[in-house]
DNA sequence: ATTTCATGTAATAAATTGAGTTACATGAAA
DNA sequence: TTTCATGTAACTCAATTTATTACATGAAAT
């Protein structure tokens, strides 16, 4: 089963936006997470309706944040990305009329909501400029150990 | 994203084997899982080589768990699967160079694998003894609820 | 023996789905 | 009025999972 990874794109492209300083073109950040501008500008798309983000078109347009990276969660994102499922796994049936299924079921449910709750929670304590921070301090470093251009 | 449903089934499956007084075979297992008989083989086919169940060919033959209810858990039998993604979300890229998205898996990292751990040791508490237990409780009740028959 | 039934397995088809692409309309600035 | 950028629909592409077909193997019944 393949991971959905929009989450983890979508705040690549936030943070990239958070880190310039005017608009930035759908077509330069398909650049930095190399796929196609018209899938950036279908997920920022989503992200503008929940006010997280805004669009001005023609010259020097492009996309910036319109949201307070203090206030802004992993959780806030996730939803605004229509709080696809967290779990790959899943019940067969959901309401199964056999009652051997509705036996598994019970079981399982349990278990894949405490899962759910525990990550969400998670991302309820990270915020985008906890994020933000954090990248800035490994370019910092990474200057220091790696760079010796200058 | 499709959420995967052959943990759930696979039970599904063993619950009615445990069930059953002799070999089932898997045309029968088919009927109850409304799915064809080769894909009850393959799955029952990986299981048999970590000696859950066993089958057999020809008159009278069909499949027949081979472990002790009480011993197996939900765990088991996920690893028996092959230990699928149990997260529906993961990363874009699992090394990226790009900086940003370092900072990204970082932060999402232990929230996944947090997540992972709690769900895999609910599976471990749960047997399959439990489970049968539980579809027999359901049975009966049913029995005096609805089964007007007699 | 040979017929019947059931598993074992490879190969293929069909269905699903996310991602990518093309094409063109809309609107803002140069 | 030209250029640049978003907005969006429609379509193609690629990958994955599931279902199906076909046939070989082996065991029991006759």
């Amino acid at each position: 089963m393949k991971r959905d990874s929009r989450l983890s794109g979508v705040l690549h492209v936030l943070l990239h936006m958070a880190d310039a300083d005017g608009p930035v073109t759908s077509e330069a950040l398909a650049g930095m997470m190399q796929t196609n501008p018209v899938v950036i500008r279908r997920i920022l798309g989503g992200l503008r309706k929940q006010g997280l983000v805004q669009s001005e078109k023609g010259h020097g347009g492009g996309w910036r944040l319109a949201c307070d990276l203090d206030q802004v969660t992993l959780y806030d994102i996730h939803v605004a990305l229509g709080a696809p499922d967290v779990l790959a796994l899943g019940h067969r049936t959901e309401s199964p009329g056999c009652l051997v299924e509705q036996a598994v079921n019970a079981a399982m449910s349990d278990a894949f909501s405490e899962a759910e709750a525990l990550l969400l929670d998670r991302f309820r304590t990270i915020t985008l400029a906890a994020l933000s921070r954090d990248f800035r301090l490994r370019r910092k470093s990474g200057e220091r150990e790696c760079d010796n251009r200058k």
